[in-house]
DNA sequence: TTGCCATATGTCATATCTGACATAATCTCT
DNA sequence: AGAGATTATGTCAGATATGACATATGGCAA
């Protein structure tokens, strides 16, 4: 993501060009906010099966230390990492749903 | 996401190994259909707003021709693009979370 | 305190994704 | 039918994510 900053000179141009570079910083967060949604989930769930980060690593053909990474929602990790992880902890797509 | 392959032997261990591993594979056939309902969802809302794959590729800083692989649930896309897109097309989590 | 276990953080080589481009296929008109 | 618009597919260099490793930090019992 390269988010090219544009200066802004003139009326119409800028309005248009803000906007959307607001739009896509919304869109930016929203998607911060469901990756942390799904890590919580992620770490709710492995806590309640009583699993440490090094035996769920295990199960998810993973490493603790990217697991962590997971749990805490840093940037590093994809969407479909978290969400993968969770569907092979057993949670459903209903289930990941509701937490968002 | 590497799979590798374990041959079966002995019983317990067969049991949980083929487990382990059909498990996986449900958690990947999930992870597909959750893209599909994501990629679908991007096209319908693009649809819904009358823009072609060029002009939302621009609002969406990308190309026509990655968008159309977005809207195609292509394997080369990720669900942090196509959430992202989702976002950036004005798609509330909740929605997104109802399409699942 | 010490020792032990769990979790967090930093780094790296390799694998995978990205935007852009070219070009092909499909659709929509007349 | 053909032409123009839209969407799909293939490819590539550069960007980002991945698993693994080392190491640091946090808890907690003795």
């Amino acid at each position: 993501m390269k988010n090219t900053k544009r200066k802004t000179v003139k009326s119409k141009w800028v309005e248009g060009t803000v906007k959307d570079f607001l739009s896509l910083d919304a869109a930016d967060m929203e998607l911060i906010e469901t990756r942390l949604a799904a890590s919580r989930l992620l770490k709710a769930t492995r806590q309640k099966q009583k699993l440490t980060q090094q035996v769920a690593a295990l199960k998810l053909h993973t490493s603790q230390s990217r697991l962590a990474k997971m749990e805490s929602g840093d940037a590093s990790v994809s969407l479909d990492l978290i969400f993968k992880s969770l569907f092979s902890l057993g949670v459903s797509r209903k289930k990941l749903a509701a937490a968002f």
